[in-house]
DNA sequence: CTTTTTGCAAATGATTTGCATTAAC
DNA sequence: GTTAATGCAAATCATTTGCAAAAAG
């Protein structure tokens, strides 16, 4: 079954633009897809579709959090569509793929939070995924 | 006390130059600095370094572990050194600011870890700093 | 018709690469 | 002396900016 996005870009003003409704359709096909792969995957349905127009529509959805951005170390930001549920992401190290992953804890906080006003814990966990972890145990020594 | 930086990089094969030493003498006095800071503050000891030499010693350091990568969404890497205790970082989302703080409970495990041989928990929390809910508080309305 | 979005071009900013010179060991 | 690190220049890559044309409401 297919989330209505329309209904949820007129909530936020935001007009149903074809490569706006192109964008959230390859981010639902492709979570954790970055700027490039979804200006790729829209051009190939909207041939004259710029990059440009990707990233405005990034940033504009990232603003209406209808989207999130994980930024990974070293690589170009990765978008995801925004869920209810509080999820996690765990990356390879090795060959950087990025799945979901959630905690048992509910709630995180600091011991000191410096006056902070708190209002997401953002949790990545670092590691080497099962193919990775094949092709060095078979390489190595 | 000062730590012994000579010590520590001798122990990983690393030549004692004047721009790493300085480097990790700059990075003692500003924890979570970018390149650019490091660069500046380096530049007012040796006045020849090179931002190149910088971003040279930085993916060196950061390789052998003797300082850790922070890269928070939309702003360039920040550089901290690496200490034996597991803390986390608490952002501003106004200002970006970032500071250290320690969560309470000390291992994070996902209930699905997908096969990854998981060996960090990297945990950020995004809020706004006391001097940004001021200003907002003052200024809104 | 007014506002938002798009496409195109050019700019920016962080980071990397290549190579000859120099400093560390 | 050899190896690793530095400085300099140029290149790359992700992302942003400015603006006129086109699409959405």
């Amino acid at each position: 079954m297919k989330l209505s996005y329309e209904t949820l870009l007129k909530d936020h003003g935001l007009s149903l633009t074809s490569v706006r409704m192109t964008m959230l359709d390859v981010l639902t096909e492709n979570p954790h897809a970055d700027a490039n792969l979804i200006f790729e995957h829209v051009q190939r349905r909207i041939t004259a579709a710029s990059k440009q127009a990707i990233y405005n529509n990034l940033n504009t959805l990232v603003e209406h959090k209808l989207i999130r951005e994980i930024k990974p170390k070293g690589q170009p930001s990765l978008y995801e569509i925004s869920r209810g549920d509080n999820h996690q992401h765990i990356v390879c190290r090795a060959c950087q793929r990025v799945l979901d992953c959630h905690l048992q804890i509910t709630y995180l906080t600091p011991s000191e939070h410096h006056g902070f006003a708190i209002d997401e814990a953002e949790v990545t966990f670092w590691g080497i995924c099962p193919s990775c972890q094949k092709i060095n145990s078979g390489e190595n020594k």
